[in-house]
DNA sequence: TCAATATTTAGACGATTATCTAACTATCTA
DNA sequence: TAGATAGTTAGATAATCGTCTAAATATTGA
């Protein structure tokens, strides 16, 4: 969790994502959407990647990036017991809620 | 929007919004639940003030931080979004459906 | 008004981050 | 197999960030 939310935490980075919402791009294509040198944005793949965020699969010169949801689930309940929304039982009580995100 | 996604990238402000969300706190006590200076602490707390994530009021000698949940309010969104859950009309169709946020 | 308590502000320092250019790896095609 | 294309890795650098100690501000109560 520590790796997506702070992967989230650059602009560039989230524009990446909403640009995959989209649909399924290419380095090369989501790098044009972009003025920045393609390695910065490589990089910024790669940290997305780490996080969990988008998977890649190659497909021949090309490597495909999508985005892979699942983190994205395990974020929204965080904000949804973080605001209150939680369902009954799946915060019992106690201070340490939280243990097993950190 | 972007100063909301920073602040949540360090995990020392994440725990204190968890904090939060449980009751309204002192600064003091609040730091008193980390073994951190107090003062890294209230640099912590405005960094989250400053991007609308909590509240501040002064009590006497006390200044009582509480969760503002408007700003998790438009995270939400933001993550419903990008997953592909937002509603029929909230998101209408394009390449800048994000414009706003940045 | 003075001392004590609660908290913030200021300034410094090391660690992390975002970006760049140059060089490397992988794949396709002629 | 050589050249072109797509993408990543390496290494450098400037900026940002998290933390600390010391000093300042605000409030209360004697």
């Amino acid at each position: 969790m520590n790796g997506a939310f702070k992967a989230l935490a650059d602009p560039t980075r989230r524009k990446i994502l909403q640009l995959l919402a989209q649909r399924d791009m290419t380095a090369g294509e989501i790098a044009d959407c972009f003025s920045m040198a393609k390695p910065s944005i490589s990089h910024h793949l790669s940290t997305l990647r780490a996080a969990g965020l988008i998977d890649d699969e190659r497909h021949g010169q090309n490597i495909l990036y999508s985005l892979n949801t699942t983190v994205f689930q395990q974020l929204m309940q965080w904000f949804f017991e973080i605001s209150g929304m939680e369902s009954k039982d799946s915060v019992p009580e106690g201070v340490n809620r939280d243990e097993k995100n950190e």
